[in-house]
RNA sequence: GCUGGCGUAGCUCAGCUGGUAGAGCAGCUGAUUUGUAAUCAGCCGGUCGGCGGUUCAAAUCCGUCCGCCAGCUCCA
């Protein structure tokens, strides 16, 4: 047998080395600077220590800071220096877990004080500190009873727990060691604490072992890391950025939306501008769905609640509903409508059906109401009260694939046109957990094959998760990031078989037998409310002329040319076009940067040279003066850019 | 719901270890009549989130409730 290994390079090169050489002195071999920028290395597709031996021919690839993977071991090792920092404060410190995260990495610690914002600093300097030491990440490979023993006498008491779970055939466990802390870990790490460079701890807070509420709160540390400064500094940066995009500050300051507790928690409350770009985006999506053979209709913001018993939905989700009203001297029970379904299925029962109907697709922006638990309102995206572009299509068994894709191709057109480019589409399907979900295993299997088919002829990239699904069906998700990162469902698509059958939904077939229809549940928006924060983070404020409330400002320069400034702003009115008239006893740069700060597209100048010539001049939001033309030309301009929603 | 933080004028914020509130912006009034991101002056504006308590005295200390923020849990 050979003691010589042929190693493989990214770019198709391969070289010789001895057996047992570690990746580091391959990475040496090749140039210092890799040595140094090398974090990890991805051994047949294994990321692996770089201090580990390889015994065989190999393919290599080193992960440097600006691959995920490399960012990846670099924040892992960081929460490992962190647990230290920890333990060095807290010596009582127990620790659950501590993995990398999409930006940065956080630690469950379970210790008696609790943290606050000094004591973030305090574990910051501590890191630093360690991270000079520059200690080795010593890898130990040992069974699974001696892991137990070890931190049974560490008093880690999460992770003996975390070793108790893990699968039964694995006898062999990793520690890894770094300085006087050890911890359990599969790995990899970097060669040594020292590439840790600089850090910030972002925030602490609970959260329940193995996130569970029914476990004690652990307290949790988020924080990040870099090499280089100027890549945190960045970082930063890009948080600050982040907050000025928060559509809840966005939303007061272009007076858009309120949540005030005069009316109550997560009840929002539509101002004048929001109302028009709410109205504008509800608009475009009714045309969108008149040409798509949609019928609109409108039901009662309240329902018996023995609809929703029917339905199912009552006991399911009993505790986050608005309380039913009980009607006094009366049986009857009202419930605040928590979902639209059931009001539709009563205008399906409302005449026979033939096979010739369907599909029948029936729409509303219906607004429901859900008693959500106070810690998960935030801004217009997590809400009690909230309208849903609803629409639920009742359709045959054999139409159901070609108008699920429909659906899909009608969100993909909505999406398109709202510039969202960086949304993930997930099939949510049921996991083995029965009594999640109702109706015959049978049509979840037959729903999730549809809905997957449907997916793949679209050409939508999706990963499935399972234990997502409604408890009525397997749906599709399309999810959108907000400023601050945080995933949110916007557009779904859903299919069920098991309303049909709790309100003998039928139609008369060719055969003159009964059949059940299928039903259709989707919302490309999902909600208006939800939607709407989010397109106000994409945007930053600065929405694309056909949805701004205000689309131009009319500014004369001095109180003296108000009269022609009050000409060109109703001829624009007369256009159709949403404007303000600024006459305020203000100077021009005032005025200016007033409209600016607004985010207003257009400003329409006018003063003595615009006055005498019968024209305007242009201001752009953020470029400046773009001259001046003629009011018609501008008018023309104008129609054009919302026409084509540009 | 849970853990932690926060709650002072419409907005953004100051107010040290207790001595009963302050700025800028906004608003109003007046002067100015202005040429592409802040003209000047004056005025108005707060039961310091609510309720209890400690104290001669509470925005400040304690308790409790409400709300907001971050995360966890939940999400038809």
């Amino acid at each position: 047998m050979s003691d010589k290994i042929l190693i493989t390079f990214p770019d198709g090169n391969s070289k010789e080395f001895d057996k047992g050489i570690s990746a580091f002195r391959i990475a040496e071999s090749i140039s210092p600077g890799l040595a140094e920028a090398a974090l990890a290395a991805e051994v047949n597709g294994f990321v692996k220590d770089l201090e580990s031996p390889i015994n065989s021919d190999s393919v290599i690839n080193f992960l440097k800071f600006d691959d995920e993977k490399g960012k990846e071991v670099y924040w892992h090792s960081t929460s490992h220096l962190m647990a230290h920092a920890i333990q060095e404060i807290y010596p009582e410190a127990k620790f659950g877990v501590g993995p990398a995260i999409e930006n940065g990495f956080y630690y469950d610690i379970d210790i008696n004080t609790g943290l606050t914002e000094e004591s973030l600093k305090a574990i910051e300097d501590k890191m630093i500190e360690l991270s000079k030491k520059n200690n080795s990440f010593i890898r130990q490979d040992l069974s699974k009873d001696s892991a137990v023993k070890f931190f049974e006498n560490k008093g880690d008491n999460y992770k003996v727990e975390i070793l108790s779970g893990i699968n039964e055939n694995s006898e062999q466990v990793s520690i890894y060691k770094e300085g006087d802390f050890t911890d359990l870990c599969r790995g990899p790490h970097l060669l040594s604490t020292g590439k840790i460079k600089f850090i910030k701890l972002l925030n602490i807070s609970g959260s329940y072992w193995r996130g569970d509420e029914n476990n004690k709160q652990l307290q949790r540390i988020y924080g990040i890391s870099f090499p280089k400064k100027k890549m945190l500094d960045e970082f930063l940066q890009r948080l600050e950025e982040a907050k000025k995009r928060d559509h809840r500050k966005l939303g007061k300051e272009l007076e858009l939306f309120l949540i005030t507790q005069a009316v109550g928690s997560g009840l929002p409350i539509w101002l004048p501008k929001g109302t028009i770009l709410r109205e504008t985006l509800e608009n475009y999506l009714r045309e969108e769905q008149r040409k798509r053979g949609y019928e609109p209709v409108i039901t009662p913001h309240i329902g018996n609640i023995n609809l929703y018993k029917t339905s199912g939905h009552y006991p399911y989700y009993k505790d986050s509903q608005f309380p039913p009203i009980k009607l006094e001297g009366d049986k009857e029970e009202y419930l605040l409508k928590p979902m639209n379904c059931p009001h539709h299925f009563q205008i399906y029962l409302s005449k026979p059906r033939s096979y010739r109907d369907l599909p029948i697709r029936y729409a509303e922006f219906g607004t429901v109401y859900r008693y959500e638990q106070s810690g998960e309102l935030n801004g217009l995206t997590r809400v009690r009260s909230f309208s849903v572009d609803d629409s639920h299509m009742f359709v045959r068994e054999d139409q159901l694939k070609d108008e699920v894709c429909k659906v899909i191709e009608l969100i993909q057109v909505v999406f398109g046109q709202m510039g969202f480019k960086e949304f993930t589409t997930q099939l949510s399907f049921r996991d083995n957990n029965a009594e999640k979900y109702g109706g015959d295993i049978k049509l979840w299997e037959r729903a999730q094959r549809e809905i997957r088919e449907a997916a793949d002829l679209m050409k939508l990239t999706y990963h499935v998760a399972e234990g997502e699904a409604a408890f009525y069906g397997p749906k599709i998700d399309f999810m959108v990031k907000d400023a601050l990162g945080r995933k949110w469902q916007l557009g779904t698509v859903q299919i069920d078989y098991i309303m049909p059958e709790r309100f003998n939904l039928e139609y008369t077939g060719s055969d003159g037998q009964k059949h059940r229809p299928v039903v259709i549940h989707r919302a490309p928006f999902g909600s208006l409310e939800r939607f709407i924060g989010v397109l106000i983070e994409h945007y930053a404020g600065e929405f694309p002329l056909w949805l701004a409330p205000v689309q131009v400002a009319v500014i004369p320069v001095s109180q003296n040319f108000a009269e022609y400034g009050k000409d060109v702003f109703d001829k624009l009115k007369d256009a159709g076009i949403r404007g303000e008239f600024d006459e305020r006893n203000e100077k021009i740069g005032y005025k200016i940067r007033d409209w600016e700060t607004k985010k207003v597209k257009y400003m329409v100048i006018v003063g003595e040279k615009e006055q005498s010539a019968g024209n305007i001049s242009v201001r752009k939001h953020k470029l400046g003066d773009m001259g001046s033309l003629s009011l018609s030309e501008f008018i023309d301009n104008i129609h054009d850019e919302i026409k084509n929603k540009i």
